[in-house]
DNA sequence: CTGGGCGATGTAAAGGTTTACATCGTGCTG
DNA sequence: CAGCACGATGTAAACCTTTACATCGCCCAG
């Protein structure tokens, strides 16, 4: 009864007293099995408590069920909220998710195309803008991929994000309409597209309010804590200051945090600051910090949704999805200080 | 040349004019062939880019190369880095990473096992200290399994975590080096048996300080935020007041902090505050908080290496593995305030 | 010189599916 | 009533490996 090896589709056939090939069709195509036929198949299913051997059915079928996700960083702790939602996409679907990460190593990305090779996977999850294959002129056949955050760089391959102009644009209204008009924007970047896209949003913001833009305002950074700090310093050396600092990211928004904190100034009090992100520690900073989440898990859910899509048919029915960002309102912002 | 298939080993035997088993055999196991046709097997393997297909390598050996985790809650901060660990293992002895979560819920966790089934898995890296399966008297078997953080519920199964003890012991020392005399736990819990040795190590740090044990210090908790601002109510409403607050985790310790500082007291001149864990948050609260760090990389790869060793000779070398734990010093403990 | 043994290689089966094609029977149309 | 079409089912090949067993030469001992 209860044997030590699976039970396999003959046994079940076997039981159902009919061939092996109507069992496989009352699984995965039962309008084609007459109902009766149907019935003491899933009889004999129930019996032998039968699943489908999946590496069988993949090697026959020269695909496989998995997805491989691969990101620069999983211990990233953006990476595992997206991860969920991955994961439970994938799962609703029967599929199941393979991780890897590059750490930023080419060569350690191409090893991860071998399981395509052998159809151990059957799509890609992309979370580096940049391919992670290598020197772009090589680019390998790609599997049916999805970028996640950015596009991916060589193009042509639909991904999910945030609408970051929408973002920012929220920070920086949220600003305004605390009376704020000199808003410094912290963390400007031409390598991370997200990050001009922020920046985009900043600007039409301001515009929108009719505050002139003010290129003295405008820091580049690289979106580390110690990056919002030097930029901090650069406005205090300049003697140029605004009552409002709007960061690219919450890491530079702690680290403007803690240089107004060295200089012995209060948050909101005197200075407002704002994150983009909403990483798990912006509730945890003294103030809490006002900031813009992204909605990770959705991202995950729709990035995956879109692979699945994507596999199915051909066309997948976007090439893009921006998923809307939220603002979270937390202590960091306040009126600026009265000019008296 | 650059077929659209990817090579069989059949087009490899064809190119180095031996039989496919010659081409197994030059593979898996190289000393059974001759040196000159080896070199012409290595040679067609180079020119056809020939990987070996995985799933008919795993139909016909009954065995994968990859290992399932699953975890309660894959979102969890605290298990990213781990999976770092384990990925990083995996790897580098050829083996691949699935993950799942339970997310509590004994079905999920059931489903899971389906990957076994089928071979799709070979061995199970299992966080949760209960077995996700549902009541215990049905447990199915198992595949080669390791638990992680804590001892699987119904035992047999080795384990990697982390000293608790000695952690906790490292805690309250500091803390009565500091001058404490009079420290509370927050967090006792039966359920959790971490939480029980943590709480062992504190009683031992006392005993060896000559301090006697004070059962009205030691307060219950489950681990929460909310868990700690409780027991901290708790000990002012009783007017007995400890000096130092050691916390069963860091989530706990944080509730303690709030609560002191909804009541206007400060850390840590009036008060001491210990974690647990070193969560990513832990650097960011004001004050900072010293606490003691989990190697949880560390545990990750020591998992992972157990369980392959499991998968390859039957007997494990070791059935638990007890990392030792480092004590982080921040900016949450200094010496009582002095009396006067 | 013959037979046995051994090292190197080949042959073929097995692993569990899916599916193109063949077969069978029934009911309808002409 | 004959023939055809169609729906339901069965047969067998194919997916790509690994490995037990067979085969083949060759060397050495008797």
């Amino acid at each position: 009864m209860s044997d030590s090896t699976p039970a396999t589709i003959e046994d079940v056939a076997r039981i159902a007293e009919v061939s092996i090939a109507t069992v496989s069709r009352a699984i995965h195509m039962p309008e084609k099995v007459a109902k009766s036929t149907r019935l003491k198949v899933n009889q004999a299913i129930a019996l032998t408590g039968y699943t489908t051997n999946a590496m069988a059915r993949s090697l026959r079928l020269g695909r496989s069920n998995m997805i491989l996700v691969v990101a620069p960083d999983i211990g990233d702790p953006n990476f595992s909220s997206i991860l969920v939602g991955l994961e439970n996409e994938a799962r609703a679907h029967g599929y199941g998710v393979l991780i890897g990460h590059t750490q930023n190593d080419a060569q350690r990305g191409l090893e991860y195309l071998k399981f395509f090779n052998s159809n151990q996977a059957a799509g890609l999850i992309l979370f580096t803008g940049i391919l992670p294959f290598g020197h772009q002129e090589v680019t390998p056949r790609l599997p049916p991929t999805v970028g996640v955050f950015e596009p991916v760089f060589n193009g042509g391959i639909p991904y999910v994000g945030v609408d970051d102009v929408e973002g920012a644009r929220k920070a920086v209204d949220l600003l305004i309409s605390e009376g704020h008009r000199r808003i410094a924007f912290i963390g400007d970047s031409h390598t991370r597209l997200a990050y001009g896209r922020r920046r985009s949003g900043y600007e039409a913001g301001l515009a929108a309010a009719g505050i002139p833009p003010n290129r003295r305002l405008i820091l580049e950074g690289d979106g580390t804590v110690e990056s919002g700090r030097l930029a901090l310093e650069q406005l205090f050396m300049r003697d140029d200051l605004p009552t409002a600092f709007m960061c690219v990211n919450d890491q530079t928004a702690l680290g403007v945090a803690l240089g107004l904190k060295a200089r012995g100034y209060e948050i909101p009090d005197q200075f407002s600051v704002t994150g983009f992100d909403d990483v798990p520690q912006a509730s945890f900073m003294t103030p809490s910090l006002t900031t813009i989440r992204q909605p990770r898990t959705a991202i995950g859910k729709h990035a995956m949704a879109l692979l699945l899509e994507m596999l199915s048919d051909r066309t997948p029915s976007e090439t893009e999805i921006l998923l809307r960002p939220d603002l979270v309102v937390r202590n960091s912002v306040g009126p600026p200080p009265t000019r008296r």
